[in-house]
DNA sequence: CCATCTTTGTGCACGCGTTCACAAAGACAT
DNA sequence: ATGTCTTTGTGAACGCGTGCACAAAGATGG
């Protein structure tokens, strides 16, 4: 998956173990489509089914939250639903700013999930003046220049960077001045933040090449006799020029206008 | 991050853990940024503070790919370029097809950053016969009919999923029964996938909900005195038409046509 | 009221990943 | 050549996450 967490080394907040935080949205996306078929109670391994995952490991995320089922019958599906909305804070309106509304942008302002989960996009900010005012998906977009009063007026504290590379850690930087306090990457970079500040990264190219890497491996099992695994006397000349050499790359996180 | 395995608990492949896999790209973006610098050699430490993670870590990562480094010295950046880019299998073309030309989708298809790591868009697929044969990025888009023989023809072996969730499974069971063997997920559906095959998940929607777990932690830090610890007759009825009600929610991953 | 059967909740062990800390290796100056 | 100084490579300890396996809990039927 593109995730990728920074900062707190696996801070177990209030006694929610990380991992178990982040099976939490697949849980209630089960739950949720259990709801909308009106199925009132479901078992640890049929819903760890729907889920993807193991039915121990499920029981035991859910008893991080506390006993909410049933022995020999299960759990009432609805009763989890606002469990776990609650516990992941869904319950409360988040208003997000997406910044860089480039092609990915667009698509991210579009994403129908957004508020059916309780967030709400407040705004979008571009970089680029002749973007000021053209609305993309019903929401005008506004400048940069106005960042810091758009955050500060709409009580912003989740930001999404969706801007080519080179601006992130700058745009990074005014939002997290301005108050932001959780950020979304899609930018190909690694941000600093001060602490306290929390940072997910969104990373098709990463995606990409770690599939790459199980790709070939699957390729090369029996292929492969004695092939590369001592450095002697390795190409190093037939290297320089071999993946550089096409402008700036990945300088854009998923492409920009055009 | 957006990321998430499926499959292979854990498999060291080739004695290479799947966390220093995971990084590799990170490395790989950071030694290109020097490379283009021409900086010839770089420490760990360097790296490191380049990547987003401490020095040991970097070290050990590299151990498992061979003893590259020069003690006193450092690694050489463009040597490092090369072995690491071997190992994650991007000196060879990757053909890469993407299902589901929505908003999402287009975005991915003009995606600079495929070509400069040796992913090739090999073609774009969409269900919709309107969008036949209109570019995309400079590709036709072809219709679903075609899937298998595309898939054939150009020997494609990674695909990337951008369709609604409720079309998710039956392409990728197409896509599998075709020979795609590495998949890369955007919809928000838990694939399921025999043996030997990849796939990596894309979530906007879960990263967001991570996000406002953590948030709301900080916001409720001194708030919280001795809130909801306990089951004690919790408000169970109030909650059945609290976060349902708005139509099929996340359907999509990042936003259809419109 | 008791027996049986289902399903939860969890104690425990194991393995992966991270980090520390240091010895070995080499560059560089004298 | 010898010594000093820098930086790598890795042994070892630790902690988190996972999965097994089972006891406790409660529903259900007689």
């Amino acid at each position: 998956m593109a995730t990728g967490r920074t900062h707190r080394p696996a801070t177990r907040s209030r006694g929610i173990p990380e991992a178990t935080v982040a099976r939490l949205p697949l849980y209630l996306r089960a739950l949720t489509a259990l709801s909308e078929r009106s199925v009132p109670t479901v078992s640890s391994e049929e819903l760890a089914a729907a889920a993807g995952v193991n039915s121990a490991k499920l029981r035991k995320d859910f008893s991080y939250l506390g006993s909410y089922g049933t022995r020999g019958v299960g759990y009432d599906v609805e009763y989890l639903v606002y469990q776990i909305s609650r516990e992941l804070g869904l319950t409360q309106d988040w208003p997000v700013v997406i910044v860089g509304i480039g092609n990915l942008g667009a698509a991210l302002a579009n994403y129908g999930g957004f508020a059916s989960r309780g967030f709400r996009v407040a705004a979008l900010i571009d970089a680029d003046p002749a973007m000021a005012g053209k609305p993309v998906a019903g929401i005008p977009v506004q400048h940069t220049d106005d960042l810091e009063k758009i955050i500060e007026d709409n009580g912003v504290s989740i930001g999404v960077i969706a801007t080519p590379a080179g601006a992130a850690q700058q745009v990074c930087d005014r939002l997290v001045a301005a108050g932001v306090t959780s950020i979304l990457n899609f930018a190909p970079t690694v941000l600093s933040v001060p602490d306290g500040v929390d940072v997910r990264k969104v990373d098709l190219s990463i995606e990409l090449q770690i599939l790459a890497f199980h790709e070939q491996r699957k390729a090369g099992e029996e292929t492969a006799a004695g092939d590369g695994a001592l450095p002697t006397a390795a190409p190093r000349g037939a290297t320089a020029d071999d993946s550089a050499d096409q402008g700036p790359d990945g300088d854009v996180p998923a492409v920009m206008p055009a």
